[in-house]
DNA sequence: CATTGACTCGAATAGCCGTTCTACTCTTGA
DNA sequence: TCAAGAGTAGAACGGCTATTCGAGTCAATG
């Protein structure tokens, strides 16, 4: 999508995206000419409109700092913690967030804490987060977020592999001392949701945890 | 280390750090009073020298949004893939990057992609990013990155659990087909380093990779 | 009551910021 | 040669920003 760019417009944006990094907020039309060693704000904000011309940034008219990167790392919101060989109910964990970048969209993805083992030979560990994107429907073989609607409660979720068959909807997890879930195609219709599918994991060791 | 915060600062940094989090820079003062039903520029001045006291924020002085969190989320680089089975060479993966909060200190954290099944017991597999915190020790236990330095050569790094045992060093894999390597104490400490520890690991699933 | 500390407002100030305008130099290509 | 386009400098302007100051409120404490 985004077009090529000249030398010294590729360095430029180098240079926000490092200063953003570095101070944790976007560089001035001062600054920039500073680091590029251009005399004239007025030639920063024509190099800037050509980025954004370009699909490289997005600027916020008369804002200080006004840069955004097109595409840039986010916080997910942790949602609670998903079982295991019992399904659990999802409860939430105000304000812990995880960082991921990799262009995973905030607005539709969500973490949850993998308690148990019944993913275990997926390689999905006791205390993994596992980051979810939403979504109602799903591919045979992806590993989902499964709700059983039951009437008067929030829903009970459990994590499972997917897999439709002829007659019924398995959730198979990845442990061989624990059975699968096999439900008949219109319970499934009827009672239960798809809530997501994982679309990375990530992991923690011995650290005490994470960031606000 | 932080002080306690009342309830009204407790709320003003959470909208500081969602804040940061939507927009991808800090807000003004003038942004958080309004946000916070604060008419008086000062007033919101008076708040931030609290946070600021208290250790949760740090500002640079007369800079617009100059607000930066103490434990914030960062990117750190990807510097290369390592086995396995044989030890390979880090080679650099240039611009690469993946986001980790957690405060994870990018000054002293890197990242590598793992090759091979050399760790699969312990759930790292083919694939997954692993986050590596620059050090030279480490204690029993801990899965390291260490170096075999061979003269006129960059190094061999390889994945591994390390032990110290009586009268070697025993670098271990995490998949029974592998045997360990037995290093003796003293070519230990004359040809071998450690580069760092791991400290965390990510993982995705079917996406196509991520961004800058 | 008097004092202290935390919090609030309104106003003022000095400087920073994004933007625009004019003018100039190159290079490219018709 | 002429025109067009990209790149550069300098100056100016109006708005935005962080900070400071003086004054005031309120609750707790002595």
């Amino acid at each position: 999508m985004p077009e090529p760019l000249g030398e010294f417009q590729r360095r430029m944006l180098e240079f926000i995206v490092n200063y953003i990094r570095r101070e944790g907020m976007p560089p001035t039309n001062r600054e920039i000419g500073k680091a590029m060693k251009i005399a004239s704000t007025g030639h920063v904000d024509y190099h800037l409109s050509m980025l954004e011309k370009r699909g490289y940034i997005i600027r916020e008219a008369k804002k200080s700092r006004g840069i955004k990167l097109t595409r840039h790392p986010w916080g997910i919101p942790v949602e609670g913690t998903i079982a295991a060989g019992e399904p659990i109910e999802i409860f939430s964990e105000p304000d812990q967030t995880i960082e991921v970048g990799h262009g995973v969209d905030p607005e539709s993805s969500f973490a949850l804490i993998v308690r148990g083992q019944s993913m275990i030979e997926d390689h999905i560990c006791d205390g993994d987060y596992v980051v979810i994107k939403r979504q109602r429907t799903c591919e045979n073989g992806d590993i989902v977020v499964a709700v059983h609607l039951v009437e008067g409660t929030p829903g009970k979720a459990t994590l499972k592999r997917f897999f439709l068959e002829k007659e019924q909807v398995r959730l198979q997890p990845a442990n061989a001392e624990l059975e699968p879930i096999y439900i008949p195609r219109d319970e499934w219709d009827r009672e239960w949701e798809i809530q997501g599918k994982v679309i990375a994991i990530v992991r923690h060791y011995g650290g005490p945890g994470r960031a606000a």
